[in-house]
RNA sequence: UGAGCGGGCUGGAUGGCUGCGGCGGCGUUGGCCGACGAGGAAAGUCCGAGCUCCAUAGGGCAGGGUGCCGGGUAAUCCCCGGUGGAGGCGACUCCAAGGAAAGUGCAACAGAAAGAAACCGCGUCUGCAGGACGUAAGGAUGGAAAGGCGAGGUAAGAGCUCACCAGCGGCCUGGCGACUUGUCCGCUAUGUAAACCCCACCUGGAGCAAGAUUGCGGGGAGAGCGGGGCGGCCCGUCCCAUUCCCCAAUAAUCGCUUGAGCCCUCUGGCAACAGGGGGCCUAGAUAGAUAGCCAUUCUCGACAGAACUCGGCUUACAGGCUCGACUCACAGA
RNA sequence: GGAGAGAUAUCGAAGUGGUCAUAACGGGCCGCACUGGAAAUGCGGUGUACCCUACCGGGUACCGCGGGUUCGAAUCCCGCUCUCUCCG
């Protein structure tokens, strides 16, 4: 799991990334991200529809993804706000595969920094 | 041995590392340690309550609900025990099961007629291509045709009379009661109340996004015999008048978990349940906590995630365990 | 989390106990007419599944799904499924 510092937290800060951040997808996740706040601040979120699934499903989704972050974590370059938002196919897929696909989106919005894997 | 019936329980296990949530303790900016951390349905939101605000929730009407009887309960549309009906060889299961003799409506098509019936037929009279009267035994229609069947009776017929049977009402017997027994008396009334309705009982409205407190901001009305609340109407009643009303996806804190609670046991009761004694504390988040990796093992794991809290109902569910002085069939003693 | 509404043909919808869905009515689609060609207009047709039939054609079922009440249900009652709206 991640510590709170680095949770999105309010309605309002989800509907601010929405509506200013940029969008990318596969077939299992989709980003949205926006540059956003003091250099060193690194704030995400997760949002899992009911279309992927009942409460379990959803559940189980979203602590997957949050793993998945954790894990690329002190990759990633900070000043961002993040949305990952799980479509349909995500409810079929297990945690490499949402990790492989984490990766790849954050790869293409040049949030990758290099590192030790 | 096989096939069933009725309950009850369970819903993978163990360990390691890295993590999450609130709580307690220690530190006192960042941390460290500890125990705890989803369900039998957490679901659907179908009932009933607690709680909060609207008046300390009050009367009438309307509307809504329940509907065999008795009991249980905080309460219920729930539960238990009985009555009646339906199904099954049986254990047992299922049933919105008051009133159609208070009144009204409806019953398409067919049929003469769908409730106090005359189309054909039958009989009598008239004296005739027909008409009048009587008649519910027969035909035909329909889901349903005026209780069934036999005998007497008659012009022909008819519960008109009688026997048996069926149903309804009364009386008697037993039962707190639903109901029931009867060699008694009267009657023959169509179905529909998940049509309006009648009878009996219950029912104010909203819902924790209720609501309370604190703080920030915006807009409007304003000397009004009126305005507002009690979201159907009337009554009744309360509040306001130098303040009142409205808006906001503005924020924080509270509400937020100890409760008609759970476990064991005794007593009363056929039971639901009640009472006494002892023990226990068991999630409380707010983008919303159980995950990731690894190892071992088994029968390879169903339906499924708390959001104010309880009691029920309904629906979903792989498999496993268990109880019964439960049933049937076959075989043996 | 809580409160409510709806589901009828390809789409929008009417029908609220019989005869009666001729699935009305409107849109769409197809064909014909008009036109040099089109639009507009007019006329006709147009659901799915199963069954019968050599052909023409005909029959039965389906009003989201499953039960119940009734002689009879799209309509009344109960239980599910799905969709949509509102409440800070």
């Amino acid at each position: 799991m991640l510590a709170k510092a680095y949770r999105l937290q309010r309605n309002s800060e989800f509907r601010y990334v929405y509506a200013r951040g940029r969008s990318a997808a596969t077939p299992l996740l989709s980003l949205v991200q926006v540059k956003s706040g003091p250099p060193g601040c690194l704030r995400v979120g997760f949002s899992v529809s009911k279309k992927v699934g009942g409460a379990v499903v959803r559940n189980r989704v979203k602590r997957r993804l949050r793993a998945a972050f954790r894990e690329l974590l002190p990759q990633v370059t900070p000043g961002r706000k993040l949305i990952f938002v799980a479509r349909p196919a995500a409810a079929e897929a297990d945690y490499d595969k949402l990790r492989r696909d984490m990766r790849g989106l954050l790869r293409r919005a040049k949030l990758l920094r290099p590192g030790p894997q």
